[in-house]
DNA sequence: AAATCAAGTAGTAATTATTATCATGTAGTT
DNA sequence: AACTACATGATAATAATTACTACTTGATTT
């Protein structure tokens, strides 16, 4: 048997604090002004135990400021994880990708131009076979997402290396970079 | 090290010639009728190597069936994905959730209701890290995503688990299931 | 202090992915 | 060949996200 456990609310309340102490100084560190928007984003994320999605965080944020913008909200959380400050639970992928392999398997994601294989890592099948319940939850399987950069995509951000942040940040853009099929 | 490698598109032909096969077979089976559609896209998923997108199934099956309709291709992957002909490579969100923790973790997410809990699971971690790269792709991390039933599907789904398939199929169905934040 | 400037936002339009609707077509059966 | 339940095409509707634009505000310069 394993370590593996849930993070608690009580881990998380701490966790929440100490980031909110500081965010206004790391806004700065950044040059990214503080604005009572950002502020409460930063504070619905972070309070919420839910990885709220954006809709979420704006019901939130306008019980304290009545006429926040969908808009803001959506364009600070973009932001929030191009500076670090937050994360999608799934980055892999702005639309669904369906696949015609259907025996358990896990996925190595490029993170610049998100082209996706199929891999086969016994060790973690072994490990989520030893891992039967999480708390509450029963565990039916699971798969491992790893992320990676593909050959093209490593000298392609090689020549561009000094630029802002390498991943695409629009759809168009993705889709510009994407490697062709067969 | 590990045993950890990617499935190659030898592997892959031969997976794909078996799948292919018995098709139809697995269609009447079911009682699904075999359709010049479903047989395209069946098709085209398998023997396209990237985890094509609905439009990109769609091109495909346009070559040899002119008036196919994109709705219709999505229909059939999302039947597909009912009956086990096709899994969706990121079946946990039809929209983008956010986290505002930021380190490194993982997620248990249940496959009824979609919440989503973060775990510690060291053993992922340490798996991880012992792999610097796959094939020619360079790891930069990972994340271990487990599927499971939380404790409310799991009672939900018992007095329901005569009924077809236990996964909500509209957004609108999910949103009737999931579970209220605080 | 007034003028200038830049960053950020609200409000809204546009775009994109997906699902619903419904009239028509057809695969499987008799 | 005829029948019928299921499938499809065409299109409308919905939902998520992004783009656009005018406006606000606070800082900087004159
Ligand atoms: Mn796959
Ligand atoms: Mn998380
Ligand atoms: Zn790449
Ligand atoms: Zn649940």
């Amino acid at each position: 048997m394993g370590t593996a456990k849930l993070l608690d609310s009580q881990w998380r309340s701490s966790y929440v604090t100490q980031r909110l102490k500081a965010f206004a100084q790391r806004c700065r560190e950044r040059g990214m002004s503080v604005t009572p928007q950002r502020l409460g984003v930063i504070k619905a994320l972070l309070t919420c135990e839910n990885h709220p999605s954006a809709e979420e965080v704006f019901v939130r944020v306008r019980r304290h400021q009545k006429h926040i913008s969908l808009a803001t909200v959506h364009r600070i959380l973009e932001q929030f994880c191009r500076v670090g400050e937050a994360r999608k639970v799934t980055p892999l992928h702005d639309t669904a990708r369906y696949d015609g392999h259907v025996e358990p398997h896990h996925h190595v994601v490029c993170v610049g131009c998100r082209c996706v294989r199929d891999v086969e890592i016994p060790e973690a099948d072994r490990l989520l076979k030893s891992i039967p319940n999480l708390g509450e939850f029963a565990v039916l399987g699971g798969s491992l997402e790893v992320y990676a950069l593909c050959a093209k995509c490593r000298s392609k951000s090689q020549k561009t290396s000094n630029r802002r942040n390498s991943r695409p940040k629009t759809k168009s853009e993705a889709a510009c970079l994407s490697v062709q099929a067969t």
